[in-house]
DNA sequence: GATGAATGAGTATTCATTCAT
DNA sequence: CATGAATGAATACTCATTCAT
């Protein structure tokens, strides 16, 4: 369904220790991406910051764009693990997704600068990986697809089949906002006045009782 | 309210000059970094493509990130514009919303390419400039704000004067994400249909009657 | 006949300047590729030594292997322009062929680093680059089929019309042994002995009457 | 009279494993320098050919430049014995030399390529294993000066004693131009055409009765 | 003896910016 | 005002070599 997972090649042998160098690249890149960008963040800047030399680091990456592929990557899986975790799946679709929604605007919170950071490097991906990442949002919001054809099948959510993708990147987007519009918003609102106001937008239409 | 306009200094004294060189410098900067991306764009291809010498386009700027700024602010105005121009004022607040979300949606969808721009390389702005580009997304949105308020006035629209901004803000975003989610909606919704959801969730609240 | 002459794009417009800078570059470049080889000659080194910077080097050339075909290039004509100004057209071709062998065997002396440096070299130019090299190097050996059909047609050289392709190839080869095997030769021989040794081997057979 | 036989130290004590060893890295080398030339292959690539890892490979050599030396001496040695082979001393003199001539001419067009590769590497090699390799040419030459004197003294070569160290080098480099100028000589003549014709100016001289 | 992960000096090339003409 | 030649700091990436296991 979604895309194929791609796999960096890299000079070393050992899986292990493959992924365990790979995993202090993402900690190193993902705060110099955060605080400087991609495009002023520099090899050896990841490599000193992961903690090993220029070189080293090129035996595990074949580009500066892995290291941000990695980066997007590892964000998502987070973002997508943390969701899924806090997610029971017990009850109506309609209670389910309240709960869901709560969850997901409060990952959005704990994440903003990750999530940040997917929003505005990853266009900088070449394309092919590019589409790979978009894949990997669309798992997400497949959560939400999931749990909003579970209240159309058991009746606690109204709405029709062929709006619940839109309804599912409503979801996304009016969560995401929270951390691309934070100058706007968080001035004006708390977190949980938030999720209220936009759970009760989301649910406004689809749990009225027509 | 907002911040206040910045002013690039020029070496050159003749205003109806700066002004004619400047809007030559935005068209070529705008379909360069459309393509390329703003940091993939040198300044050499943008003086060419604005038909002068390297050396003239520096006499009307003073770094390469005021083009991004000439080019995210007519971006920018240039939505509003078009938002202005689309907006008749008569009518009672509910009213007047519809046919601006209409005409909201139907902006982005002709600007995409322009929206898509500052979505993605008005980070690469200094600071400060950054919050006055920040600051007229926000006239844009305080034009949503009105007719909010409008209707609320005229009770054709039932929202809390607190919620207000937030509203205006989730205008926006549906709108924009007609763009920063292109490849996930066009595939799937016509732009009629889209417009006919979002309208339909944003109303869904507040304009029932309760 | 022979391949185009390669033109090497350049950044700057003023074609008297890129003649100069480029004569400038190619002074540097012949030293250095001399003394280190092309591959151990860095291009900050023949920036520093053609007395400009970096930047203004890659103003007039595109890629180091551009200074290696300026370098040859310039070699091969000062090598033509040599031969042809020593060699007098008048008399039997016989005679002319005799003094234009005495001046290219003391070009070769003469010019041995050069000749040298693109024997050792040239070969790490682009495929492309290469042919254009190797035809250069034809037309100085044209100049001896040149004469050697002269003295066919006025019977002072006694040869077969196919092979005179081969006895040009044979005293280019001949003469360029002098630089190329220096060190066996030169400490046997003297110059003058050497080209009086040669020019004997080389017109034994076809200046003997039979 | 020739230099020394340098021996390249290594790690490991068992001389048959070292031999074998570097049989394997010449083997592999031979055809990646000739595909890539010196430079432009690594020591990965090599390790990799020669089927052991880059650790194992410094075992048996200190530098890369070690392993052009075995690649340079291994193809002296091997022209040496194809031609020593080939070559009957029994005869005159000048017997001996017309098949000797014969037998090189084809070593070299068999070899070819590496014949070609020493022609172009070689001065990659430190200047003190470059005069080893430069030893080993002469030894080659020898064999001809060898058989030049024993036409001498047996007068069917009619020959200066003085120039039997030239005569040697001209048959060296009228053999070796089939390969470093083959693009000039493969497409007019055939390797027996050529050898016919050299072996024709060679002997012109000192085989004629005088 | 063999392995392969780690190293970091080294390199070609780019590009925003300046300033003399 | 316009030009474009000059600048040099900055950068991604390579690769010969080492050495602990």
């Amino acid at each position: 369904m979604s895309e194929r997972k791609k796999t960096i090649p890299s000079l070393v042998k050992d899986p292990k220790l493959i992924e365990k160098r790979r995993e202090q690249i993402i900690e190193a890149a993902v705060d110099l991406f955060i605080n400087k960008g991609f495009y002023k963040t520099t090899t050896r800047e990841i490599a000193r910051a992961s903690g090993f030399s220029i070189g080293t680091l090129y035996e595990y990456i074949e580009s500066k764009e892995d290291v941000l592929y990695l980066v997007c990557d590892a964000i998502h899986a987070e973002v997508e693990n943390r969701l899924r975790e806090a997610i029971n799946f017990n009850g109506s679709g309609l209670k389910i997704l309240k709960l869901a929604l709560r969850s997901f605007f409060r990952v959005m919170d704990q994440m903003s600068d990750r999530v940040l950071l997917i929003y505005q490097e990853a266009k900088s991906l070449p394309k092919e990986t590019l589409r790979y990442v978009l894949g990997r949002e669309e798992a997400i919001s497949g959560i939400f697809e999931e749990i909003l054809r579970k209240g159309i099948a058991d009746s606690s959510i109204h709405i029709d089949e062929k709006h619940v993708k839109l309804m599912a990147d409503n979801i996304m987007v009016l969560g995401e906002m929270w951390v691309f519009r934070r100058w706007a918003l968080h001035k004006h609102y708390s977190l949980d006045e938030f999720i209220e106001k936009q759970t009760a937008l989301l649910l406004g239409e689809m749990s009225n009782e027509k």
